[in-house]
DNA sequence: CTCGGTGCAAAATATTTGCACATTA
DNA sequence: TAATGTGCAAATATTTTGCACCGAG
């Protein structure tokens, strides 16, 4: 058995989740530094980034992954995309006409879409067979 | 009229494309870099990223938005998001039972699948009417 | 011959890590 | 008081930019 590490309840790790629980806007790591300044005039923004980490963990946020881009396929047809959280391979998914319902009014609110990208992850066949 | 640049036909952008195209390992530009060093012993990464970002202009190859992180949010329940590509907002968007689909073994493959982001993108509400 | 492209170096951006000190349980 | 957490500085990693030269059209 591995010991667990005890997680503490840590006055910047409390307010960072009140300060992200406060807002709908989607915030990076920077702003809720700024943010964070008033309360905290010595706050690290390493402090930020180790306790998005931790409450990323412990599923009480979740981590956007759609703004940074830096993987390129060279398949431009319309598909999603499956990540194996193990190997870190990304494959290509058919997904036939899944994607139609989005544009068919489905979702989406007022807000003109012009486009969606579905990743979905897990573990992919290779790595559980082994 | 704003006068259109000409793009110009380089050895360096037609090989990118042609080792992107050959691959569906969904590379990044480091491996891209790496693997057309045989061919080009002087090329540059800088000349890699910029030909990525014409292709990706031209509609020759998708940038895919799934694996840098760095936006958060407190709202951890089932939820795709909107992104604004005019004035950057994110917006949650309620999706119903609609990632259901995904979870329904509807598409999927083999892999075993823990979860699914869906991104829309566009414009919104709020630009669209300005 | 002209203007877009290239390589190189440096800058900008974003995130992580080592370490000594502070704080929680 | 024994870890865990913090601030700071430095290290990484990734992508962008300035500039002089090169080369496609």
């Amino acid at each position: 058995m591995v010991k667990e590490k005890t997680i503490r309840n840590t006055n910047q790790r409390r307010h960072l989740l009140e300060l992200l629980r406060s807002t709908t806007s989607h915030p990076n790591a920077l702003w809720l530094y700024d943010n964070m300044k008033h309360s905290f005039p010595d706050l690290s923004l390493s402090t930020v980034y180790r306790n998005l980490g931790i409450l990323e963990a412990q599923g009480l946020l979740l981590r956007l992954p759609c703004l940074s881009f830096d993987r390129y396929d060279g398949n431009t047809a319309v598909h999603a995309h499956f990540y194996c959280r193990r190997c870190e391979r990304i494959y290509d998914i058919d997904t036939g006409n899944f994607e139609k319902g989005v544009f068919a009014g489905h979702i989406g609110g007022g807000h003109e879409i012009e486009g969606c990208n579905i990743i979905l992850y897990g573990i992919c066949e290779t790595c559980k067979s082994k």
